[in-house]
DNA sequence: TCATTACCTTGACTTAAGTCAAAAATGGGT
DNA sequence: ACCCATTTTTGACTTAAGTCAAGGTAATGA
């Protein structure tokens, strides 16, 4: 069981703050374990403080009536959610659940803007995750409007072989049932698009292990 | 010609913030004059500071190298854009153009950054506006997968309807389409749309006028 | 180990929405 | 008031991707 200094202290928006910072936000933290598939919280909620994951995998979403769901993200250790609210006042605008069984520090509203406002280090790292927040929004919206399912899939394989830097293969870190919902697409298609793409030898799929045979057909797919 | 120092301090972003600051900021802002269709920064140009709209129009959007585009905000008077390359240091991650003649406040990055770092009250707004962004986005990716095209035309009536609070109609500020660029679809879509939605009595078109006719129906369609 | 559940795949069918093409309407600017 | 350019509408056609249904596979826990 780590410290609770040590893990704010090697989380991203904490970083560059004095040890009397880091234990001012340590002060405020609130430890809690939730299980695989837990809500920790809904669409409309009110928003009374964020999170930061400490360990596991969060699942941020917008779901309809009719039950489908679209994955806003998918978020790992390190890093936060549910800020949005602490800085509108408004209620969540998506839903929050665990994808598998997570460690999760939450930081009250209150008196986390009290500690921000004194505090330039961590407001402009506030601003900056919130920023990259966005620009994962850019490229989400955009590609749900201008690139189909194969262009989806292929823009994310390519982005994650790059993040994972482990060759030409990429490893799922979710299930294939997820990944559709953040791709915008059903499980049914998503299982076609692989399909087809290994057809093209494009690709190689085993399991959770997709391999990249033909990058640059992969580019072009992506546009 | 209004003030430049008038102008910015009805500029939401810098509202609550005391005379000595307000003439810092106007000191580092750089008036500017756009031509309706003129370009202000394209996808990966340097983000090397951000802007906000004094007067005019203008529309942030993704395109693709077939020329499809979706639009990701219309914006208008005191609202800033371009702000995420500020915070992120990386390329602008869209395009920005001129929609009507406008006129804008540049404001440079360095410059920026520096004020805001001495400025609590400039960052809580800041974090404010990012977020209500984050927010926006977050109805737009959830609408783009979850909803039909009727379904986000009927959202973006009751939208429009509630801003205006103007009673049960609706003036479009912008062309159909744009509109239909906003919603993630064509000009021919909309327009069937708009017309299979008067045959059902759901509206009224009259140019930009739409009239709400049967608004409950409309919140059904939204979903 | 077995059983139960969740996940994934495949096939046949349907449909919303895009494409292409052309006509009609609108609206500045001179 | 007229002309040109943009915007909007309409029609016929195509297609990507969703739905429904069923079978297969993998994984988890008692």
């Amino acid at each position: 069981m780590k410290k609770i200094l040590d893990i704010i202290s090697r989380v991203p928006i904490f970083s560059g703050l004095l040890e009397n910072q880091l234990q001012e936000i340590r002060k405020i933290a609130v430890d809690r374990y939730v299980d695989k598939g837990e809500i920790i919280f809904s669409e409309g909620d009110e928003g009374n403080g964020f999170f930061v994951i400490t360990d596991g995998r969060i699942k941020i979403f917008k779901a309809s009536i009719e039950g489908k769901e679209q994955i806003l993200h998918i978020l790992g250790p390190g890093e936060p959610f549910g800020q949005v609210a602490v800085f509108t006042g408004k209620p969540f605008p998506a839903n929050a659940q665990a994808i598998a069984k997570s460690r999760l520090l939450f930081f009250p509203r209150t008196e986390f803007v009290d500690l921000i406002s004194g505090n330039a280090s961590l407001s402009l790292n506030m601003l900056a995750a919130l920023s990259m927040r966005l620009q994962d929004f850019t490229v989400q919206v955009g590609d749900l409007s201008l690139k189909d399912a194969p262009g989806r899939l292929a823009s994310y394989l390519l982005f994650m072989a790059d993040e994972q830097g482990k060759g030409d293969y990429v490893t799922l870190n979710i299930s294939k049932l997820q990944l559709a919902h953040l791709l915008g697409t059903i499980p049914e298609t998503l299982s076609r698009t692989f399909s087809k793409m290994t057809e093209q030898d494009l690709i190689k799929v085993d399991g959770r292990t997709i391999t990249l045979v033909n990058c640059p057909g992969l580019e072009r797919l992506a546009e």
